[in-house]
DNA sequence: ACCTGAACACCGTTCAAGT
DNA sequence: ACCTGAACACCGTTCAAGT
């Protein structure tokens, strides 16, 4: 009962940014990505379709946000399961790859503004993707770990990361895109292939 | 100077559902899947903006066709690009992984209209993503021959080609959407690396 | 049968005006 | 400083009307 006055007034003191992306994130997951209007952002979060110009540039810079947060949570998230892991580095690299997928399956939202076509996507800097540097290096890192134990081949680290990454991007895309071929597989054996497939290809980059 | 007749008054006979087709794709290619719009298609196309609702019942109608043609020409080139090998069954694998990033990387518009997130894309039917079947059953029957010859390790065919899928399709979207840390990598080196990613990891399904 | 033009309900973005 | 409301140039889609 204590916090129920700042309901309809307390995004007109300086929160409204946060609501913004919340809002679209609700309506991204409610009605997908492409019915998505800064209108209707305004018209939930109580707001005039002008307001959001004083939090954000235009409708891609909310876009961007939402972005930003999805690579973050990606990122700690990951981390976090290494951290909880009790394996050895090469278990690492299997988690770091499962962990990737089952973040896209989770917050398919995210993701698919997160990876949504380039040309669509300006709301990435003209320069090179740099939201997704942390997640690729904490990959490439965990390679090189990896390498110096010679629980993975000799080669790139970079080179191996974007192999890597790869199977399970191209994966978690035909996945929350509902382009697999899964003919009324449930949750259970969608998740064995999934780790089926990653590690199946992920032994290519081991010893030879 | 014999076929000048049929300028501006030929789709009106009949094949305007070609040009718009076509028209829909110059647009993608100059400006982006996101800047298509039927009214530019039709004024492109010379034809008033409620036209081309005597060919497709919609927008997504168009896109559909645009994905349909995809499809069709990825499974052609690859198709012919395996006849003139002179490899073994293993090698028309590899072929099969690397032509599918190469008709991804020539055809970018196609490409994104074909996969674009199927939250967008209601122009795929409400039953599973029908018109990329061929390729993905080409693909599969690959790695049975394979696996028959003893070149391919055991085990599910399908499972194995969702595992080849993934990759060159993680790859492709990560390369046309500009996603890969190509710093200052021409277009020699790209196909390298292509080269690279898909044979180390295509070793993962290869005998024990 | 095929196309047009007006109409409708939406967009993103800008800008003067209000508090 | 922050928000509103009107305005502008666009959308996709429908439908009566023209040929």
């Amino acid at each position: 009962m204590t916090d129920t006055k700042n309901q309809s007034q307390s995004y007109h003191h300086g929160n409204l940014t946060r609501v913004l992306i919340d809002t679209a994130l609700e309506i991204i997951s409610e009605q997908g990505t492409k019915d998505l209007s800064l209108r209707k952002i305004a018209k939930r979060a109580g707001v005039s379709h002008a307001a959001p110009y004083r939090h954000f540039k235009d409708k891609n810079a909310i876009l961007g946000a939402v972005a930003r947060q999805g690579f973050d949570m990606m990122l700690r998230q990951t981390e976090k399961r290494i951290a909880k892991s009790k394996g050895n580095e090469l278990d690492h690299f299997a988690i770091s790859g499962l962990s990737y997928i089952n973040f896209a399956v989770n917050y398919p939202a995210h993701y698919r503004v997160m990876f949504g076509t380039r040309a669509e996507n300006s709301y990435f800097s003209d320069e090179l993707k740099p939201e997704s540097i942390p997640v690729f290096k904490l990959l490439r890192d965990i390679i090189m770990v990896c390498q110096e134990k010679g629980l993975l081949k000799t080669g790139d680290p970079q080179e191996m990361a974007l192999a890597a990454w790869s199977i399970v991007h191209g994966f978690a895309m035909l996945r929350i895109d509902h382009h697999l071929p899964d003919q009324g597989m449930d949750e259970k054996k969608l998740r064995e292939l999934q780790r089926s497939v990653v590690l199946t290809l992920y032994s290519g980059l081991r010893p030879e």
